[in-house]
DNA sequence: AAGCTGATAAACAGTT
DNA sequence: GAACTGTTTATCAGCT
């Protein structure tokens, strides 16, 4: 019952503005997916025009949310589509895809034809750089020995002189060269079929240069003139195709080719076929041709065409500049290359912030991207493989909400937490707050703590040992940027915990009622195992199937204590000190103590760590603060009580994070 | 698979 | 009467 309206709520309707791995996984993707888009959309423009009166039907399907929460229902499941709709509409995600599919707009086989057509397009496009590079080099070797044959000048000097111009013209021509490559490619000048990509290529780096160049130069010349009697069908504009008969929808694919953002251009281009043939060409924009170094001005685009067969004709300088502008091309793409290597490593390196001394940052990327669709817990170790939702609530946050920015919002997880992350070990929550506490302060991610927990830290954090429920209120909303948010949920939540509970005492006062922790009760009920346990250490030293290596043990730990968990995809990640702190003491209880004290584990169980923390506090709270809730804790850790915990000994502890 | 635990939601009653 | 406080029940999900 109330499962429906909560998985419904809207809070988890939030679409979550994440940047995750998946998203990476997906950016290459992206894409294909951006050109099929456009081409559903060029095909939708077309139904609509054919049939006027269809409705759109993408988001009809959405079902309407019922209202009454306890009508029974299990239809949550319909509502996913509601936050997939509220994504970002530049992003055609994986629902959106299906719907897509599902209208038949363009049937599975056609969108993989198409993608096989953008990887085959990617590798021409490879294979022309190549050819474009090692035309380059002949050119210019031809162009030093004959322009210069007789000048005095060194060869360095015209080198340099010729980077010079290199870097003038760098960001003058990207655009146009841009353009230019694709206008290229659409006209399928150098299309190369899939299956004989090798072939083509080669032969035009070797020998067919005169002949292909030749040809090249002329379609590009006079590109616009034959697209202009091309009027041939829809789409047909590579008539002048020199190896293979391009695929129909090859003049949007090909736009991808490209290895950056220029797809987003692609569309006007790709839609601007027909205007290249009336007033439109790489090179010649605003009245002016664009040729490097030319800037001559036209009145009408006719003139501009006399002009560009007439003064940049093939011929040596042209060549030379058209060389050179590949080169320009070129180095704009390494650089490219290098930034997006770049972005790819902060972005990487954003994500994994956390689990920094991992080797591999890719499970974390995994997890991260999972993090926020589910339940942040789940995906919270590192380690694996992301796994499979099971709930039905999952898709609320699709993966394809990528490319999103890194936001706050994107930090914490809005969502209901129903899961902690982890009930297997307790973590000294004193020392991790405290030293995170700036982190929890400021970054709305849910600490991985239980409600009890944090209950039971505001409650000993008070200089009595005693609050009242406002006052938790207020410890949670002024220690947690998470819990400044959806304050019904979580109030309710501690209201909920602190009634059920007997670790929490309700006591009556004189200005009304205080709550107070009863440790033995809280202990009682928190079996605590770190230490002691026998799987804990099996777990950190095996888990994952890293070995018993140290970084293993560090990885095991981090994805038991979940720690980073919500902070993997978050940029404000606990400090890894403090990672190193939780594992140190998990380690030191599970090594040092051994099972002989239930001592370990929980709040307070690592006293030592606990004290190292204290230090690092940093709170104006009052003074007490530091010493009372960890000595607290820490009596209580060793007080002869824990005995009890035996009883436990064989549940792994059921902990408390949220 | 069952049971435990925690999270969430909600209804309800008492108090302020 | 509204808001707050506190109790209770129910459901779901993760874990052992």
């Amino acid at each position: 019952m109330e499962g429906g309206s909560r998985e419904g709520r809207p809070e988890n309707a939030t679409p979550s503005v994440e940047v995750t791995a998946v998203d990476l996984l997906h950016l290459q993707q992206h894409q294909a997916l951006q050109v099929a888009r456009q081409i559903l959309l060029h095909q939708q423009q077309q139904q609509q025009q054919q049939q006027q009166q269809q409705p759109h039907q993408l988001l009809s399907q959405q079902n309407t949310g019922r209202k009454s929460p306890k009508a029974n229902d299990k239809q949550q499941s319909l509502q996913v589509p509601v936050s997939v709709a509220m994504m970002t509409p530049q992003v055609i995600t994986p629902q959106q895809m299906q719907q897509i599919l599902q209208q038949q707009v363009l049937s599975p086989q056609q969108l993989q034809v198409l993608l096989q057509q953008q990887q085959a397009l990617m590798l021409q496009q490879q294979q022309l750089q190549e050819f474009y590079k090692k035309q380059q080099e002949q050119l210019h070797l031809q162009l030093l020995q004959q322009q210069h044959a007789g000048s005095k000048q060194s060869k360095e000097q015209q080198v340099s002189a010729q980077q010079l111009a290199f870097q003038q013209q760098l960001l003058q021509v990207q655009q146009v060269q841009q353009q230019h490559l694709l206008n290229l490619q659409r006209q399928g000048l150098l299309t190369i079929q899939p299956g004989q990509t090798g072939l083509p290529l080669h032969s035009l780096t070797q020998g067919m240069i005169p002949a292909e160049l030749q040809q090249l130069w002329k379609e590009v010349t006079n590109a616009h003139v034959k697209e202009e009697h091309n009027s041939s069908s829809n789409n047909g504009h590579r008539g002048l195709d020199l190896s293979s008969p391009a695929p129909p929808k090859n003049p949007h694919l090909n736009q991808h080719s490209s290895t950056n953002g220029q797809y987003m251009s692609h569309k006007r281009e790709g839609t601007t076929l027909e205007e290249h043939s009336h007033h439109s060409h790489p090179l010649y924009g605003h009245g002016v041709c664009k040729w490097p170094g030319c800037e001559a001005v036209f009145d009408d685009f006719y003139s501009f065409l006399k002009h560009l067969n007439n003064e940049h004709a093939l011929d040596d300088r042209s060549t030379a500049q058209c060389r050179v502008q590949m080169q320009v091309v070129q180095q704009l793409e390494l650089q490219l290359s290098k930034d997006k290597e770049r972005l790819q490593a902060m972005m990487t390196h954003l994500h994994v912030k956390s689990t920094e001394p991992k080797a591999n940052p890719q499970p974390l990327n995994l997890v991260s991207s999972i993090t926020l669709s589910k339940s942040a817990h789940e995906a919270s170790p590192p380690l694996s493989l992301p796994q499979t939702p099971t709930t039905p609530t999952t898709p609320l946050t699709p993966l394809s909400q990528t490319h999103s920015v890194i936001t706050a919002n994107s930090l914490h997880s809005v969502g209901p937490m129903r899961r902690r992350y982890s009930e297997k070990y307790n973590m000294p929550i004193s020392p991790d707050i405290i030293q995170n506490k700036e982190f929890y302060m400021n970054a709305e991610v849910r600490p991985p703590f239980t409600y009890a927990s944090l209950i039971r830290q505001a409650i000993l954090e008070s200089p009595e040992k005693q609050l009242t429920l406002n006052e938790i209120y207020n410890w949670f909303t002024r220690m947690f940027a998470y819990f400044r948010r959806n304050a019904a949920t979580w109030k309710n939540a501690v209201r909920h915990n602190l009634s059920l509970h007997k670790c929490f005492v309700r006591v009556e006062n004189v200005k009304g009622a205080v709550w107070t922790v009863d440790e033995l009760e809280f202990q009682k009920r928190r079996p605590q195992k770190i230490s002691g346990s026998p799987a804990l250490v099996k777990n950190i030293q095996t888990s994952l199937g890293y070995g018993p290596t140290l970084s293993a043990a560090f990885q095991a730990s981090m994805a038991e204590n979940n720690i980073p968990l919500y902070t993997t995809a978050s940029i404000g990640s606990p400090t890894l000190n403090s990672l190193a702190n939780a594992i140190r003491e998990e380690m030191n209880g599970a090594m040092d103590h051994g099972n002989s004290n239930g001592s370990d584990s929980s709040p307070g169980r690592s006293p030592l760590p606990a004290m190292h923390h204290i230090s690092v506090k940093e709170e104006p709270l009052d003074p007490e603060d530091h010493e009372g809730p960890l000595s607290l804790v820490t009596t209580a850790n060793h007080s002869p009580d824990f005995d009890h915990h035996r009883d436990y000994d064989d549940d792994q502890g059921h902990d408390d994070m949220l």
